[in-house]
DNA sequence: TGACAAACCGAGGAAAAGTTCGTATACTAG
DNA sequence: CTAGTATACGAACTTTTCCTCGGTTTGTCA
């Protein structure tokens, strides 16, 4: 936890620490509203109830806020996944193989929209792929770990290929957990 | 097909029409390449090789022309699932089922790069949904309308959400299809 | 409490993208 | 051929968004 680059100063009062964690909720929040693209810094700053002035105190720009943002998430998962990935998950049942490692981040999922919106963005926008690039590659190099351990018999390819699959289809899946049909 | 709101203007002669094709296919390129937010009208217009006030001359703005690209997609799959939703795929094998159903739309897709940027972007992006959401509904229709006849049983709802989740899991998988791994 | 630094602020300059509009050129119908 | 219309064009204007900057307020600590 050295200096992050996304950062344009380091908070060394308490507000000021407050007023980062408020820009980063903030900006979650109008991300998850309206898309990364269309988010702008005045809208953030609004949401934060501060200035622009002070977005850009510590902040340099509107993706160090997205990457940052990211970068939480990331640890997010891997503190999840810590406590998910047991020896004893090599064991189960699959159904409940299938529910333990889903269940909690369909909770995080629906406490965290920000998070969707981040990583859902990957998709169909090469140029603006690193930032939530990351996030898919955590999480693909973790479930394939998963499907090795499981599964000794597969090789490395198709471990990491199958996590794709799955996590491209939990990735989509996940906006429709815990509500009904969209379509009217 | 009345006049389009998408459309400032109708051509009345053979090289609006060309002009308008040009644009569109521009246009989709351009999207895929670098997403629809990204895409500026100015390399839409260099890209179909003209001026920007052609371009104006015939749509209001960008969103017209994405939506106008959506419309075409629309009927496009429409004209599939017509060739696809015959009365025996109802009694066919599941996994027939499936290739009849899939490989279409996988052609389609590999074919129409710019078909799968304008579809995706809708995630992520609530501000430009209208536009993929009319895409998805039109497919989740379909899907559903085969679901009916393929398993009579299911009420009208079940069959609905079956689709969405079908949509969704496709959709997301369709980019993977025909490439190898994409991680490193 | 006085001095220094951190945090706060928002008007406005700069850059990028969107769009207009007057003029020039290419068709077409009579 | 000619008059009238459709199309083509792109410089310039408008709008939007990003980000800086200098000055003000708040907090800390000796």
């Amino acid at each position: 936890m050295t200096k992050p680059t996304t950062m344009r100063r380091l908070p060394r009062q308490a507000r000021g620490e407050q007023r980062i964690a408020a820009i980063l909720q903030a900006a979650a929040q109008v991300f998850y509203e309206v898309g990364f693209d269309a988010a702008t810094t005045d809208m953030i700053a609004k949401q934060a109830h501060t200035a622009i002035g002070s977005l850009y105190d510590f902040f340099s720009n509107k993706e160090a806020i997205a990457q940052r943002l990211s970068e939480q998430f990331c640890e997010d998962m891997r503190v999840l996944f810590e406590g998910i990935l047991t020896d004893e998950l090599a064991q189960v049942p699959l159904s409940q193989f299938i529910d333990d490692i889903l269940d909690p981040l369909v909770q995080y999922h629906q406490t965290h929209p920000g998070f969707r919106a981040l990583w859902l963005q990957s998709q169909g926008d090469p140029r603006l792929a690193p930032i939530p690039q990351d996030l898919t590659e955590v999480l693909t190099r973790k479930t394939a770990w998963i499907f090795a351990r499981r599964y000794p018999k597969l090789d490395e390819a198709a471990a990491l290929r199958l996590s794709q699959i799955c996590i491209r289809t939990v990735q989509a899946l996940l906006p429709l957990a815990g509500d009904g049909p969209v379509l009217d």
